[in-house]
This record gives C-alpha cells, structure tokens and sequence, in this order.
DNA sequence: CTGAAAGCGCTAACAC
DNA sequence: GTGTTAGCGCTTTCAG
C-alpha cells in the first residue's frame, strides 16, 4: 500500500514526469487524451499528490495559524468555527493555539506557526500585551496577519471588530430610556485593552446623552472576569441602593452579578436591571434568563480569514493593498433581567 | 531579509552544507570548534530550518489532526486544550475540525486531514457515525489513530474514555441512597452512540441494586441534547407526580429541565432532584446551582495525545503494540440540585 | 504536444 | 572530521 507517486504514474503511461504533472493540473499544452489516461489512472491508482513536496515546492503551506485569548468561551469557539470554514473553502487549514491571555505565550506561539511556515495569522491579543512589536516585527518581515476582536489600533493591518464603544453605548442608553434607570453602574475589565476600554467609553457615551453625571464610585473593575468576581462585585453594588442597573463588560461577570443579587434577596429586575455582553449560550440558562449583547463570532471568524486570504493573495501578487477595518454589527438582546 | 539557508551558513563558514546539517544536529562525529561556529553563525543570521524541507525529507509533518463533534461545548474545547498542550510538549501542532456530529463531514475531514500527510489522528466519533469503515481503513492504511471519548468497541486502536456506566451508576445511586429519592427518571440522548447506551444501562444498574423497578415510561430520550428539549421534557415530567428525581444525559439537558421545572413551581430540590452530565461551566451558575458529574477533558485530551504519541513511535520503529482502553475516573460534584 | 532538467532545502549514507 | 552525493516528490521553464 506504499503511496502513488507521480513518477509511478508517468512509468506506467510511457510519459514523462512533467507531463503527468502538467495534465493534473490541466494545462492546456496537454492533449485531452493523454489528459484522460491520467486521470483514469489516478484514480485506479488512488494517487494523492505529496502535500510535503508541494508545500516545498510552492513555498506554501495552506495552513494559517488562529491564536486565540480562551478557547473555553463560547465567542471563541465560533470564532474557530467561521475561521476553520471560510479557510476549508479555499482549500487551508487551520492550528488553533491558545494565548491564555498571555503576552508571553501569545509570542511563543507565534513562533511556533512561523516556524512551520503558517501562510498567514489571525491574531486577537492576549488581555496582558500591551507591547507590539511582536507582532509589528512578523508583518515587517512580510507575513499576512490580521487581527481580530482584541485589536491594537496603532498596528497596520486588516482588522474586523465590533463596535465595542457603541454596542455599550446602545446596551447603557437602553438600560436608561427604555428600562428608566436613573443609576447605572458599570462593571468593566482590566484597564488595558481596546474592547475594556471602548466598551467603558460607550458606557460614558450614554450617560452623557441623557445628562446623567459621571460617578466613578459606580464603576467595577473586574481583574479575572469570573463569575465568583461577579458574585463578589455584587456586594459592593447593594451598598449603594441608589444603583438600579448595571452594564457589565462581558456575561460571565454579568451572572455572577446576578447570582450574587439575587443571593441577597435583590429582586430582578425589579429593583435592579442587569445587561452582560458577548451572548453566551448561558445567557438563555440563567434564572432570570440574561439580557446581553450579541457578539458574532462566527461572522466574524468568516470575515477574518477572507480578510487574511485577500492579503495572502495580495502579497503573492506583490501588490499591497490599504489595509481595512471591518465592524461587524451587534445586537440588544433583551430577555428577563432588564425591565 | 530573506530566508537563510543551510546553503548560506556553509558558504559563509567555508564548509558543506552536510557538515552543517550535522553540527546542528549534533552530530558526534563533528568538531566541537566547528559546532561553535555553525551555532554563532545560526544566531548572527537568525537561521530557522524550512520545515517544508524537513516534512518532505522526513516525511513527517509533525501534525496531528484532531476531530471534535462539538467545538461548541466546554468538555470538547478542554480536550483541544489538553491535546494541543501535550502535542507542544512533543514538538507536535494540531489541527482541529469539527464533524458537527455529522457522519459525512466527518469522512470528508478525515480525508482532508490524510491528505496533508497529519501524523496521526484523534477521533471522537459523531453521534450519527454508526458505521466504522472509514476509520478501519485509515487504521489499515497504517495512520496512527486514538479515539476519545465517543469511541467504538469494534475498532482496534487506542482508546482514551470515562466510565460512563459507572459514572451514570453513581449519580443515580447518590439520588437513591444519599437524596433518598423513590422514583428516578432518566433523560438519554439519541440511541446510538456508547455514551448514551453506557449511561443509559448505568441508571439501570443503579435501579436494580436497590431494588426498584425500571420503568420505561419515566426514561426521555432527547435527540438533539439542547436546553429547550431539556425544558420541554421538563412538562412531560412534571405529569408523573411521582418522580422526585432525575438523571440527565448531560448539562444542557438538566439545565433546561430544571428551568421548565421552575417555571412551573416545582421546587427544586426539594420536590424532584436533579443531576446532570459533565460539569460544564454553566452548572456553576444556574439557579439552583446543577449537580452533575466532572468530565475531565483537559486530562483526556493530554491522554490521548499521549497514547497517539505511542501508537506514533511505535510504527515509526515497526513495532506493532497491544492497544489499550485508557479510563478516566469522573467525579460527582453535588451542588444544590439535589437534596 | 511532450520530454528533459533544474531546483525547492534538507538529511544521511558513504567516501575520503 | 569533513565533503560528496543521492534523493524526498513536485512544479515549471525551456527545448524540441
């Protein structure tokens, strides 16, 4: 059961080698019967071309590598998803390697796919990297990347997002007009990345809009993002009574929160309001079920890598081409925790 | 700053490109001045090894391929952890597609895996593969597979899996004997799969230890294992007064039986019991919290890269080797679903 | 329309 | 100790 090479095929037709390769890959220098005894003859000899002296031989691998922060999220997960389908179209594959929100590992992993020649990288970055030049110094020495969801905007390349600072803006302006609160608290994330911050400012945004003054005594920081720190934020948000919504950065915080009310007897959303973000399959499962925002992974994991194909092609090309950033839209979803 | 080859180190150094090969591999029978100076010339240069060279003349990619049902689901996004963890550990990358339960797409990942030459491959079967020739075949073809946690007993390879039985057998011994319950039903998934019928014959072990009659009409089957059939079946439960216990195929299942229970003002757990099926996330934080029994994935996936590794070397060496049936030990984990 | 030949970059057996 | 050489299997240019 040794494999079929194209030398095999080449003996067994009394053609040469070049020949063979050149009828598979339907040259139109090759006449159509000597085409055809090729093709039947693959097939008899169920031969698959060597994808190692293919990779060798094109300085390519169609395989790009997808870093990803958690993998255990669901927004992640269809990120993978949409990634590993929009590159199975265009005949790539795709190594999946986990940043674990570290700046270090998130470099060591990409070493790692550079090293195996990966096409081109889709990148979104670990909470902890506030330096970039790791990623600066991949795309000066020519590699396709494109960043996605945690982005860094002072790195230039293609880029797909959502619109953190007015996804915020709507789920806070919601919780204020439509919901009526009067006193809305926000739980966000650490201080440093983009989405923490954007997600903060349309928080700040909404306020403004409706003329409701700023306190920063109302306003979280959640180092881990957990739900036990939810649960632990929701302590500190029952001392203040006047608080009658809360906006938290992502929905794992956002049932912790809930739980933690609803612990201390805090009715839901009667006395106060809750709205998460990212629309996590547990946003449907918990009691009451979790108003959020919707987030498209796997739209976005679509877009990602059509994005990266179009600078992989571009840069075969030797064309360079402005580079892009797409914003996807989000979605209110209002279930029971918001009036 | 394009690529250095061995070539360029050789002329560089005034040697051959053999010599050079084999300083970096360090070769004994090479001088030791001589690897010096191969060494400080590889760091001067920043020289990388063209894998796709090393694939080609190796014929090895140092891939593995790794098929998950679900990427969707916490147990499955632990194992890609644990399996991408362990394959690092061994210089090995993995590539990761999802089957989406579906026997067909399946196959054709299985065959876009072999045909980029992946050096093994780790299989958890989808809920309608009800046939094995596709991975009989790869496995006479001599491709090195393991098979995690939805596995066939009728295929010969290495297997990673929980006890299912017992781990089921457990959970419904706990709400007999320790909750005290007098009428256990159980939700089964879809017929086919071992992990089904395992759980399914483990419920049934428990019932005939203690002496209770198995009743056929308080076992549900679920075909789809989502939350709203859990809340569905949650109405047909609620018409038999009797039950005061339930054992669920899995999270998903019970999380929605026991918002359905809820919300028809059955008290939980002090009417009816509930347990669940492998310790996802959101069991942490459903109201009440979910009893339910840990599935490690994170350990299995590190398992089943392992046992590959073997099944690996051992082919590479021409060895043939007695496969074996590796289990995990799970864990009930009572939460406040169960009296 | 087909064949010959070079070469992608590396490894390892063999020669000196 | 080091160099030489023969591939690994494929693609593509050039010659005929």
């Amino acid at each position: 059961m040794s494999k079929t090479t194209l030398k095999q095929l080449a003996e067994n037709l009394n053609l040469s080698v070049g020949t063979v390769s050149k009828a598979l890959k339907d040259y139109p220098d090759i006449s159509d019967i000597t085409k055809k005894r090729v093709r039947t003859l693959v097939k008899e000899l169920n031969y698959k071309p060597n994808s190692f002296a293919q990779n060798l031989r094109n300085q390519e691998s169609k395989i790009i590598g997808l870093i990803i922060p958690q993998v255990v999220h669901h927004f992640f997960a269809n990120i993978i998803l949409g990634v590993t389908e929009a590159a199975e179209r265009k005949g790539y594959l795709v190594i999946v390697l986990e940043s674990a929100e570290s700046y270090e590992t998130e470099k060591k992993h990409l070493d790692l796919l550079l090293k195996r020649n990966v096409d081109g990288l889709l990148i979104s970055l670990a909470d902890n990297t506030i330096k970039y030049n790791h990623i600066i110094d991949i795309i000066n020495q020519d590699h396709p990347i494109v960043l996605y969801d945690k982005i860094s905007k002072s790195i230039d390349c293609h880029k797909v997002v959502i619109d953190d600072k007015k996804a915020a803006y709507n789920a806070t302006k919601f919780l204020i007009k439509n919901v009526g609160c009067k006193k809305v608290a926000h739980i966000r994330g650490p201080l440093k990345p983009q989405t923490t911050i954007d997600r903060f400012q349309g928080y700040k945004n909404a306020l403004k809009e409706y003329h409701i003054p700023f306190d920063k005594s109302i306003v979280f920081e959640s180092k881990d993002l957990t739900f036990e720190d939810g649960e632990k934020i929701a302590g500190d948000i029952i001392k203040n009574k006047e608080i009658d919504g809360v906006f938290a950065f992502t929905d794992l915080l956002a049932a912790g929160v809930l739980k933690g009310l609803l612990d201390a007897e805090v009715s839901i959303p009667e006395e106060i309001s809750v709205i998460g973000f990212s629309n996590w399959l547990l946003t449907k499962m918990t009691s009451p079920t979790l108003s959020t925002v919707d987030q498209p992974g796997y739209k976005m994991g679509i877009q990602a890598f059509n994005l990266l194909y179009e600078e992989i092609m571009s840069r075969k090309n030797n064309l360079r081409i402005r580079h892009r950033t797409i914003e996807l839209p989000t979605e209110l979803i209002i279930r029971n925790s918001t009036k």
